[in-house]
DNA sequence: TTGTATGCGTTATCAA
DNA sequence: TTGATAACGCATACAA
C-alpha cells in the first residue's frame, strides 16, 4: 500500500514540495493556478497527508485517548459510545484502551497515550489503582485529562460522574418503603469512588429511615468471579438479608446467579436492586429494578469538557465537576405485590 | 510532558546519537563500558523511545487495528479481548475501531489503518457493506488482513469464523426434535456471510426432517431496533410460528421483548433459540436455549494468522480459513418438559 | 568502536 | 508567487 507523498506530487507536476503544501493547506500565498493545479492532481491520485509525519512534527495528533477497565462491559462501551460520537464532531480521532482492571496495565496505557503523543485522554480507573502519582504528575504538567465514573477523590482534576450518592439514596430508601429490614449492600473495591458514593448513599437511606448501618451486610467485591458468587452464597447464609443492593450490573447479574442457585426466590425473599443501564435488565427473571446510569451522555460530556481543555477553553486552570442524575426505574425484582 | 531523546541523551554523555542508539538498541559493534553508561543513563531518565518517529522511518508500528461493527456488544467485545491477550503476547499493540454498521465509516477505518501505518488488520464487516473493491485493493497488495465472524464470502482471503451452519443444524434440529412444526427464523441482513450460512444450516435441518421451508418464516433484519420488534410481532400475528430461532444474542433479546409485550408465553406457545454467548442468556426469563460461540477463542485464533501473515510466516499466498466449533446449550426457552 | 550524514513526510522560515 | 532548507526523533550506511 504504497501512499502518495507531496515529493511524489511536487516531481510529477515540476513543483517544489513547498509550494505544493501550501496549495493543499489553503494558504493565500499562492496563485489560484497552481493552486487548482495541485488541488486538481492532489484528488486524482488521492494524497492523503501523513499524519504520522505530521504528529512527529506537530507534537500533536489530533486524536484523544479512552482508558476503561473493561470494554466488555455495556455501561463502559455506551460511555464510549457517546466519547466518540461527540469527538467525531469535533474533529478528533478516539484511541480506545482497556486496562483490565490492572494498575500496571493502566500505567502502560498512560504511557502509550504520552508515547504516542495523544491530545488527551479520558479515563476511568481500574479497580486496583491505588497509587495516583502518575496521574498527579500528569495533572501538574497540564496534560489534558478528564476522569469519567470512577473518578480519582483526592485529586483536583475534571471530573464527570453519575450522581451515585443520589442513585444509591433512592436504591435504598426505595427497598426500605417496600418494607425490606435486612438490606444487603454488594458492591466494588473500597478503593473506588464509585464504591465511596454509593456507600454513603445507602448509609444516608437507612439513618434517615432509623435503620441501623451494619457493616456485616456490605461486601466489597474484587473482579473474581468465582469468590463474588461463593461471597454472596456466604452473605446470604450468614446474615439472612432481604434485599441486595448491589453497585454494578456484573455483580447484579452474579446476585441473581447466586440466589437462583440456593434456590431463593426473588423479590419473594429476597429483592434486587441494581445499579446499571445493562439492556437486558427488563428480559431477566424477574426483570430487574435498577438505578439506570447515563453512560452515553457521561462520555460525551466528558469528552467536550476534555476538547475544550485541549483547545484552550479552560479558564484558567478550574477544574469542572459535573455531574448526571440517575434515575431508579422500578421492576418486579423489589416489588411488593409481586410477593 | 516533554520527553527525552536520544539527542538529549547524547548530548549530556558527550556521545553521537548513534552511539546512544546503538548501545539502546544492543548493536554489538559497541563497547561493554559505553553501553552500561548509556542504559544507566537512559533508566535514570525514563527515556522512552518515540514510537512515531519509529514509525516514520519504519513505516510500520507493531500495530494492529480491530475494526468491528459495534464494541457495545458482547460478542465483538469478547473477541477483542481475544485477540488483544495475544497480540500483546507477540508483542503487538492494538486499535479498535467500530464501524456502527456503516459502510463509509468502514472505509474510513480502513483508511486509517493505512494512514497510521498499522501492520495489518482483523475485521468483521459492517451489516452494509455490499462493496469489496477497496478490500479487494487491499488484499491484492498483499496488506495483511484477517476476517472474522462476518466475512466477505466472495474475497479470497485469511477468514476466521465459527461453524455457523452447523450451529444453526443443531439448533434448528433441536427445535424439531422438540415437536415444534413452524420454526420461525429472524436473522441478520441478508448480504452478511453468517446470515447465509446460519440460514443454510437452518434449510438443511428442515430438508433432513422432510419439513417444508417457508420463506415467510424467515425474516432479515437491519439494524433499527424499534422497527426489529414490531417485524417481529408481526411475523408472529401473520404465520404463527410455535418457535423462533434468531442469528443473534441482539434479536434473541428483541424476540423475549416482543414475545413478552404480546403476552404469549415462551416457550409454551413459542420456543426460542438464541446464537449467541451473553453471559445473561442463563438469567433471561426463562434461561435461553442458545448456540454458543467461541468469541474469545475467534479474536485469539485470528490474531494469531494475522501476525504470522505480517511476520512473513505465511506459505506463499495460501488463504487460511477456519472454522471453530459451536456449542448448543438447551435451557428452558426450548424445552418441551416446561410445556 | 565511534561519529557524521541522510532520509522518513511534513511545514515553517527565509531567500529569491 | 515560488523554491530551498531546516527541523521533528530515530536508525543506519558510510566514514573515520
Amino acid at each position: 500500500m504504497e501512499s502518495v507523498t507531496i515529493k511524489d506530487i511536487a516531481k510529477a507536476l515540476n513543483l517544489s514540495t513547498s509550494t505544493v503544501s501550501r496549495a493543499i493547506r489553503g494558504s493565500y500565498e499562492i496563485s489560484e493556478t497552481t493552486k487548482k493545479l495541485v488541488l486538481d492532481y492532489v484528488k486524482k491520485v488521492n494524497y492523503r497527508p501523513n499524519p504520522i509525519a505530521l504528529s512527529l512534527k506537530e507534537n500533536k495528533s489530533r486524536s484523544i485517548g479512552i482508558i476503561v477497565p473493561e470494554i466488555a462491559n455495556n455501561f463502559f462501551s455506551n460511555a464510549i459510545n457517546g466519547a466518540e460520537e461527540i469527538a467525531q464532531e469535533r474533529g478528533y480521532r478516539v484511541m480506545i484502551f482497556q486496562t483490565r482492571e490492572s494498575a500496571e496495565k493502566e500505567h502502560a496505557c498512560l504511557q502509550h497515550v504520552l508515547d504516542r503523543k495523544l491530545d488527551g485522554v479520558l479515563m476511568s480507573l481500574s479497580g486496583n489503582t491505588k497509587d495516583y502519582s502518575f496521574l498527579e504528575t500528569m495533572l501538574k504538567e497540564e496534560f489534558p485529562m478528564v476522569f469519567f465514573d470512577r473518578v480519582p477523590h483526592t485529586l483536583k482534576a475534571n471530573k464527570v460522574v453519575a450522581d451515585n450518592f443520589q442513585g444509591a439514596f433512592d436504591a435504598t430508601e426505595h427497598l426500605i418503603k417496600m418494607g425490606r429490614k435486612r438490606i444487603g449492600h454488594i458492591t466494588s473495591p473500597p478503593v473506588l469512588s464509585i464504591t465511596k458514593e454509593r456507600l454513603a448513599g445507602y448509609k444516608a437511606a437507612l439513618d434517615k429511615h432509623n435503620m441501623e448501618y451494619n457493616p456485616n451486610l456490605v461486601k466489597y467485591m474484587e473482579f473474581d468471579y468465582s469468590i463474588i458468587t461463593n461471597t454472596i452464597k456466604q452473605l446470604i447464609h450468614d446474615e439472612n438479608p432481604d434485599a441486595l443492593f448491589t453497585a454494578s450490573d456484573r455483580l447484579a447479574l452474579s446476585c441473581y446467579g447466586a440466589i437462583k442457585s440456593l434456590k431463593v426466590e426473588i423479590p419473594k425473599q429476597i429483592a434486587v436492586v441494581g445499579f446499571t443501564n445493562l439492556k437486558v435488565a427488563d428480559l431477566l427473571n424477574p426483570p430487574m429494578t435498577t438505578v439506570k446510569q447515563p453512560a452515553f451522555e457521561l462520555g460525551a460530556e466528558a469528552v467536550n469538557i476534555l476538547i475544550d481543555n485541549i483547545e484552550g477553553k479552560k479558564k484558567e486552570q478550574s477544574y469542572r465537576k459535573l455531574e448526571l442524575p440517575t434515575q431508579l426505574i422500578i421492576r418486579e425484582s423489589s416489588d411488593n405485590e409481586a410477593i
